[in-house]
RNA sequence: GGGCGGUUAGCUCAGCUGGAAGAGCGCCUGGUUUACACCCAGGAGGUCGGCAGUUCGAACCUGUCACCGCCCA
């Protein structure tokens, strides 16, 4: 005997302990394969190692469960493949505050010993988030985990590395990046994160060089002046003055005729040594809006993204001004000597060799060494003090920080490998124009090809230990030798040196997404032929949030677009369907972060509400095109439907509803059975049909309702009768087809809740034939023409008359217990059917006495109408006539009304010439319907008054 | 500044092809109906953000305004 509620905690793993016994996740499952059974993939967007479970990892994996549970009980071979990345940065920031709490630096232990920690760390701790998924109930073929840095993987990686370079789309550069100084490394636009913050407007005036001067005049809009002086200075305004440094030009836009008299001149930069100042030419440039600011602008271009750009347009020099902590070059020549080579720089013209441009320091020397702030301070402070500054605003800045380290992130001028990701690109783009791969919701295509069109070259350089080292080896005179090993590229250089020369390999380690990039393919096997890979590849959809369309979707796309090829050797797509799911927030809308304490963590609620609640409310939620706010009164209320679905299995164990081996739906013949199998089938067609379309709020709304409000609220009810009654064969086919039924919505319900399903299908199974398979591995329903016209109209008919007699019994205040009589007016020969059928039914749900028919209606009745006939209610002394009157006046007004609307609308000639003709034929028919119910309400209003 | 999305019941949200406004929670009333109080029955509650337009007909299409959110610069 079931207990009376479901109890999630006790139950969940050891039936996530028997789906692993029963090796039910496995794929290529021999029968399937036999049975050549199609195969669905999914790749789980690899989880980062150091991750643990939020409530977007659970939206994730709930939709990927649900998917994969469906095609597996489709029959189809499905293969959800699960993994995790191994996160550079987060990783070896992980080990490194391990070590710092015993005082250790990284350099300290040398690189292999470094690594060697960061696997150790890896084995004891990391991949938590692998047992929170389980928790969930993902059903994973974990017997194929895969993690980015495995050998099978990293082979991967040495491929894609020195093929791509081979066919020139990788490439060494010295190109601006932004740098993080906590981690002194590089990291991609996609780590920074641009937060407002408060901030200064500095200006300042960049004296002209040689004491010049020119007539400075401002214009309003209609060309009035409204200022003329004569200036020996233009001013610059900055929120980072500690750049001035490395100024190499100032700019203003070519249309702007204030500073039009001074275009070519030379201005001084305001700060350094007075003996050493440089100057530095005032160029045109489109860039500077002349609406902000004063319209010039100081042109860094090692130091910030925009004016690299102009720098690069311009030939102005890109003076380098901090190291890798981000503090000002202490290195190099001192300052007077820097300063005279950057003077003779300006002086030449042309464009600036790059490598002799960096070698020059043009920090001052008492600047030298300082924290990049600090040296801000200092700046500011000595250019006030010669009276240069002009003022000073409080402004709103952008500023980037690292998303992990939490640093103002700087832009800095290195050395990098860079990947063409202009070119792979391309097909990306084209595949997904081509409908290769279809976004869902299709509106984020938009958000992908606007990101993909104006794609930067991807730096896939890290400066970090933890990772993929670049396969990239360096003769004595840096010539780069891109290999496999060190054997080979030690080949290379002799067949390039004609001799033996020492070799040295480029410390630095690739970006994590270049190996996750490679992810749909690698952990089939990759760059070997596998049957996995040729089985599996293409996978079926990607899931994944919005928020990282970038980050997996489109370097899936590259990589598998670029080296995977399809049966006729054309380029194949990682995935044909890329699902977009909500980004879930609280209750207020905010997104979840810790700092703002409003996280809800996935495991307290599974903990408190089990995981199947969990689980349904995330995909109940799960409206396309909308961001989910989660209220735990839902996940509450999905709860008590898990306990709902218990509580109708152990009313049907009590009544012995016990499955039957050669149950036929198809062949019942009591109408309340006919009816409910009927609607398992719109169900189970509801359910199909949702998850088919990713529609998972559909699926569940319908598996709900069919489940609560059909099946229970009231099937059982109508058959409690018939199961006291003693017609054994209506009770048999009744206990029975419930038993059936409820098959069915466990079934229908296992994706959602696998867990609860798979408790009761074991359960229910141990009476009755014996179950084939656990539920994880049953057959999805495809029920066909079980929906019986006749049934489904009765039926219908029953709720709306049980519904009517019980609302007028609440509004009448008729005792709870009392057993009205009911005596029916006008009935035609299907209602009397229908009474007769469902006497028992009728009378138990609706409280009712005797059922009569006759002419007349009892004196003092409460009256109602249900399509040809009217019921009266006997309830004489009970009812108040005169209220009873106006009830019913009421009505006839309130149906007058719609009636009147009806009439208009069919009044109306361009309606009814216009509408289609199936539009116009409901409103006439909605016309004559209430027409015919007026007409029987003031009969019913009649009699009651010749009642009084 | 560019792009995307939102505004529907007290709250959280559905509403697909334009054709009679929905759910869960909350609220109110009643209920010891031996499956379930994590329940049952009944009920109240909406100018579908404003305005203008298209249409026989608009929550839905178009324009515009307002407010909110996100992404990118």
């Amino acid at each position: 005997m079931l207990d009376k509620t479901y109890k999630p905690s006790e139950l969940e793993q050891r039936i996530y302990r028997a789906w692993e016994a029963a090796n039910a996740f496995a794929c290529g499952q021999p029968d399937r394969v036999a049975a050549s059974a199609k195969p669905y993939t999914i790749v789980i967007p690899p989880p980062n190692v150091t991750g643990s479970l939020h409530m977007g990892h659970a939206l994730n994996n709930t939709v990927q469960d649900i998917l994969i549970r469906f095609e597996r009980m489709r029959g189809r071979d499905v293969l959800w493949q699960p993994g995790m990345d191994h996160a550079g940065i987060a990783t070896q920031m992980v080990v490194e505050r391990q070590l710092a709490d015993s005082g250790i630096h990284r350099r300290e232990l040398g690189r292999e010993e470094f690594i060697r920690k960061v696997w150790g760390w890896k084995e004891q701790s990391g991949g938590s988030i692998i047992n929170q998924l389980k928790r969930l109930g993902a059903s994973c073929d974990w017997s194929r985990e895969r993690f980015t840095m495995d050998e099978g993987l990293s082979q991967a990686v040495l491929k894609v590395f020195v093929d791509l370079y081979r066919e020139g789309l990788i490439y060494k550069g010295k190109r601006l990046v932004n740098w993080d100084p906590k981690f002194e490394t590089a990291i991609s636009d996609l780590e920074v994160e641009n937060i407002e913050v408060d901030g200064h407007m500095w200006h300042f005036k960049y004296p002209l060089a040689g004491g010049e001067t020119y007539d400075y005049v401002e214009k309003d809009t209609d060309g009035n002046v409204t200022l003329r002086e004569t200036r020996d200075y233009i001013s610059i305004a900055t929120t980072r003055p500690e750049t001035m440094l490395g100024d190499g030009a100032v700019a203003v836009h070519p249309s702007d005729e204030r500073y039009a008299p001074i275009i070519g001149k030379l201005c001084e930069i305001p700060v350094g040594p007075k003996a050493h100042r440089r100057v530095i030419p005032i160029i045109t440039d489109e860039y500077p809006d002349p609406e902000f600011g004063s319209g010039a602008v100081k042109i860094t271009g090692a130091h910030d993204f925009n004016d690299y750009a102009v720098a690069q347009r311009n030939n102005i020099p890109k003076y380098r001004l901090m190291d890798e902590k981000a503090q000002m070059r202490s290195d190099g020549a001192p300052y007077a000597q820097a300063a005279t080579l950057a003077m003779a720089i300006v002086k030449e013209g042309g464009e600036p060799d790059a490598k002799h441009v960096d070698a020059i320091n043009l920090v001052p020397d008492e600047y030298r060494g300082l924290d990049r702030f600090e040296a801000r301070k200092r700046v500011i402070a000595d250019i006030d003090v010669e009276g240069l500054m002009v003022m000073v605003e409080d402004k709103r800045v952008m500023q980037p920080f690292g998303d992990r380290s939490k640093v103002v992130i700087e832009p800095m001028l290195t050395d990098q490998w860079f990947a063409d990701a202009e070119t792979l690109a391309k097909p990306a783009i084209e595949a997904v124009e081509s409908g290769k791969t279809e976004f869902v919701p299709k509106n984020w295509e938009k958000t992908y090809f606007e990101w993909m069109r104006n794609i930067q070259p991807w730096c896939i350089s890290r400066q970090l230990w933890w990772g993929h080292q670049i396969p990239a080896w360096y003769g004595p005179d840096d010539e780069v030798f891109v290999a496999h090993d060190e054997d080979e590229a030690k080949a290379l250089a002799k067949a390039h040196y004609g001799e033996d020369k020492p070799l040295e390999r480029d410390p630095d380690v690739l970006d994590t997404w270049f190996s996750s990039g490679l992810w749909p393919f690698s952990t089939l096997g990759w760059p070997d032929e596998t049957p996995e890979l040729k089985r599996y590849y293409k996978t079926d959809v990607l899931v994944t949030g919005f928020d990282i369309i970038f980050f997996w979707v489109a370097r899936m796309m590259m990589m598998g677009l670029h080296f995977m090829k399809d049966d006729e050797g054309k380029p194949e797509v990682p995935f044909h369907t890329v699902y977009i799911h909500a980004l879930v927030r609280d209750e207020q809308g905010a997104k979840m972060s810790k700092s703002k304490g409003n996280v809800i963590d996935p495991l307290d609620i599974a903990s408190e509400y089990g995981a199947d609640a969990l689980r349904f409310t995330l995909a109940a939620m799960a409206a396309q095109g909308r961001d989910i706010k989660l209220a735990t009164s839902r996940v509450e209320g999905y709860r008590n439907f898990g306990t709902k679905i218990w509580n109708a299995s152990r009313f049907l164990e009590m009544n012995e509803c016990v499955r039957v081996e050669s149950f036929d739906p198809a062949k019942l013949t009591h109408g309340v059975n006919q009816w409910i199998v009927g609607e398992a089938e719109k169900a189970a067609q509801a359910v199909t049909e949702g998850i088919e379309a990713y529609r998972f709020n559909e699926a569940a709304g319908a598996i709900y309702r069919f489940v609560w409000n059909i099946f229970c609220d009231w099937y059982l009810e109508l058959i409690k009768p018939a199961l006291q009654g003693d017609d054994e064969a209506v009770n048999a086919e009744t206990r029975a087809t419930a038993a059936w039924v409820l098959d069915q919505s466990l079934i229908l319900l296992h994706p959602f809740m696998p867990f609860i399903t798979e408790e009761l299908w074991a359960r229910l199974g141990e009476q009755g034939p014996k179950r084939d398979t656990m539920l994880i591995l049953a057959q999805w329903p495809d029920l066909k023409g079980l929906v019986d016209k006749k049934a489904e109209a009765e039926f219908d008919w029953v709720i709306r008359m049980v519904s009517e007699i019980r609302s007028l019994r609440a509004e009448m205040n008729a005792p709870a217990g009392a057993k009205i009589p009911v005596c029916v007016l006008g009935a035609r020969e299907t209602t009397a059917a229908r009474l007769e059928a469902n006497r028992e039914a009728l009378t138990t749900l609706a409280r009712l006495g005797a059922i009569s028919t006759s002419d007349a209606a009892p004196k003092g009745s409460v009256q109602f109408v249900l399509d040809e006939a009217t019921f009266a209610l006997p309830l004489e002394g009970v009812i108040d006539i005169s209220a009873e009157t106006d009830r019913l006046n009421g009505e006839i007004a309130k149906i007058g009304k719609d009636i009147s609307q009806i009439e208009g609308k069919l009044a109306n000639e361009n309606f009814t010439s216009r509408a289609p003709e199936h539009v116009v034929e409901e409103q006439r028919q909605r016309k004559v319907d209430a027409e015919a119910v007026v007409s029987k309400l003031r009969d019913a209003l009649k009699r009651l008054e010749a009642a009084s």
